[in-house]
DNA sequence: TGTACATCAGTGAACGCGCGTTCACTGATGTAC
DNA sequence: TGTACATCAGTGAACGCGCGTTCACTGATGTAC
């Protein structure tokens, strides 16, 4: 940001100031808006009121672009799974795990615009150093706490296959309330609600006898 | 088919004959090649040797040949389910419903490209009766199985919580498998390993006391 | 404080491309008589 | 069996469009002295 702005704010300055954060920004409203096929350096640039050859010096090209907006949202997934723990006081890994489980779906109920570019991921470019650092930032600590809940005796099944189960059941479940499954067969209409239910069943199931 | 086929077959009639089926098929060959974005009804067109012009004969338009594909999907994703009960000889709820999950992740992980079309559904018309009735043919088994269980006491917990959660959990399972996350995570190379191993431990789990 | 200059960030024209849809057309088929 | 004709299915030209990428450019910034 400009220390010369003049009183005139209209004025647009010829450097933008925070372009980068603002394209990626335009990027979640398309997708929210259109989906995913709609998004184009030209259409995120027309919004940002920027030439379409701007973005090319914050993103060499549209994989680029859409590479880095799925960064963004997993590095906002581990923060939304970190702050969901932590605000649930949660220590115990049931607790834990529940709570994990409910910051996961939160993140794409709140987020369905990252949600649909970090997954299938067709247009992004998975050995960009960046995106697998932000990706293991989410899955390290399922597996931290299936270790532990293991260690601590909360287990009768391999920690590894509960991962992948846990992690099944709310990215599924996340993933069919956003193409509308959910709601249309169950006639749920607040996400929070069966995402508890279907959380609480899964890890009162799995983790039900400490030995 | 021409009765008439002359003997020379490499005489292209005018007429192609089966088209329809043909262009779903090209549809389906783009998608596993290239993604779901790359499709075009000219590529289409292009593929199955016939001018641009001529899917319109079959499909009004493009959304109309995606969601011609993604019948096509349901109808064979309820036939796996359908033929994975019957190879197992599954008949008590826990079997029957282990078989169809495991034909819900067989039928994700043989067929992707009807999957990822069936699924996020950007591009697709979910009005159109076709489509509804087809994922009818889908949601209704589990229904009814989940009810059963709950008739039969297996279950301990609200039928349609545990239908959302079955479902959830091996559709989510499949969409990490087909996005790679699965792979790249557990080192879990058998499709049809893990997905045993989870079917088993949801079951297990949500089924262990009958009343 | 002032000046020169390198670097950065955004411009806008140009390129070549593939797309979806429409439409007048024509070859092939099948049906009525 | 033969003929007329309606209907069906595929053709290919034309339309207008938005796209990604490149590139010589210029305005703005910041740093060295």
């Amino acid at each position: 940001v400009s220390r010369s702005r003049p009183a005139n704010r209209s004025r647009r300055s010829y450097h933008h100031g925070a372009l980068r954060s603002t394209l990626l920004e335009k990027v979640g409203r398309i997708i929210r808006e259109h989906g995913v096929g709609v998004v184009s350096i030209r259409e995120v640039a027309r919004r940002a009121r920027v030439s379409h050859g701007a973005p090319a010096h914050h993103f060499r090209n549209k994989s680029g672009l859409l590479t880095a907006f799925a960064v963004q949202g997993y590095d906002r997934l581990a923060d939304t799974i970190q702050s969901t723990i932590a605000a649930a006081r949660a220590t115990t890994p049931p607790e834990v795990l529940e709570a994990m489980g409910r910051g996961y779906a939160r993140f794409a109920v709140d987020n369905p615009e990252h949600f649909r570019v970090m997954f299938p991921g067709d247009a992004i470019d998975q050995q960009d150093p960046a995106y697998i650092a932000a990706s293991n930032r989410c899955f390290g600590p399922l597996v931290d706490i299936v270790r532990r809940a293991e260690h601590e005796g909360y287990l009768a099944d391999d920690p590894m296959l509960v991962a992948a189960s846990a992690w099944s059941i709310v990215h599924g479940l996340a993933a069919l309330w956003l193409s509308g499954r959910i709601q249309a067969r169950t006639g749920a209409a607040d996400p929070d609600a069966i995402v508890k239910d279907v959380t609480r069943l899964f890890v009162a199931s799995v983790m039900k006898t400490r030995a």
